[in-house]
DNA sequence: TTATTATTAGTAAAAGTTATCATTACTAAT
DNA sequence: ATTAGTAATGATAACTTTTACTAATAATAA
């Protein structure tokens, strides 16, 4: 038999380096400027898929909720984001910044329930003190 | 002086009646082919013009969240959705599904805070059938 | 009415993402 | 090691969705 898995390129391995460490939430674009520094011959092509098969085997996370462009996280703990409307920053929130929440599936008839995303938008420090 | 307010043309208010009458939650495109029913000549630059419009003023409400494509709500309560992650179907939850959620606007630092999301996703009930 | 200007239709362009395909490189079995 | 099989790549084209442009039109206040 041979692998159907999936194979750790050199490529590969290191979008997923990269996206680790940034604490910023890169499109997918961003993530080919950085990449490009160590591999200047990757492609865009490349990054969209190793993006698409990395959020896949949940090594990280894809962010859709946003405006009308991707972005990734590195970081696969849950957590929530917030975003200035102003100017398109992402952010975490804190742990304990939402709490209590409670989704009753009972409620929710017909759906077998897989995920939740809350996601936050207001103005941020620098574009409120810009203003 | 002359009027800085928006206007409201046949061609706002088609777009707006037929996206109150509908329970889905169409895209852009799916709202052009609805409305050239009544008028054969609107552009789709003048229907993704009007939708924005429409949600700055508060009139409806625009969905950003789910997969890459924009969407868009008649109903301007607040309420949160589910989508089927198989068939991409988007469905409004009962009022009562999300309870006692908390948010501590002071652990968020920095952030003025205007808005919160949250979307569910999961299978519905005829993807799950369909299997 | 008339003057002003927001809005429109039609179209082109931009932005973002996906598909195609010949070539390369990883993996497992010989 | 060598080979066979196939996943992945780079390069590019194509596609989808959204925005921008512009001359003509139509809504509104005076």
């Amino acid at each position: 038999m041979y692998a159907t898995d999936f194979r750790m390129t050199h490529q590969r391995r290191l979008i997923l380096e990269e996206l680790k460490k940034v604490k910023t939430h890169p499109t997918a674009d961003e993530i080919y400027v950085i990449v490009r520094k160590t591999m200047p011959r990757i492609s865009l092509g490349t990054v969209y898929r190793n993006l698409e098969i990395l959020s896949a085997m949940g090594l990280i996370i894809k962010i859709e909720g946003f405006g009308n462009q991707r972005r990734f996280d590195g970081n696969t703990n849950k957590h929530y984001h917030i975003r200035c409307i102003k100017c398109g920053k992402i952010d975490d929130l804190p742990e304990d910044a939402i709490t209590n929440i409670e989704v009753d599936h009972n409620k929710i008839k017909g759906y077998s329930i897989y995920n939740h995303e809350i996601q936050l938008s207001g103005i941020c420090e620098q574009c409120h003190n810009a203003k």
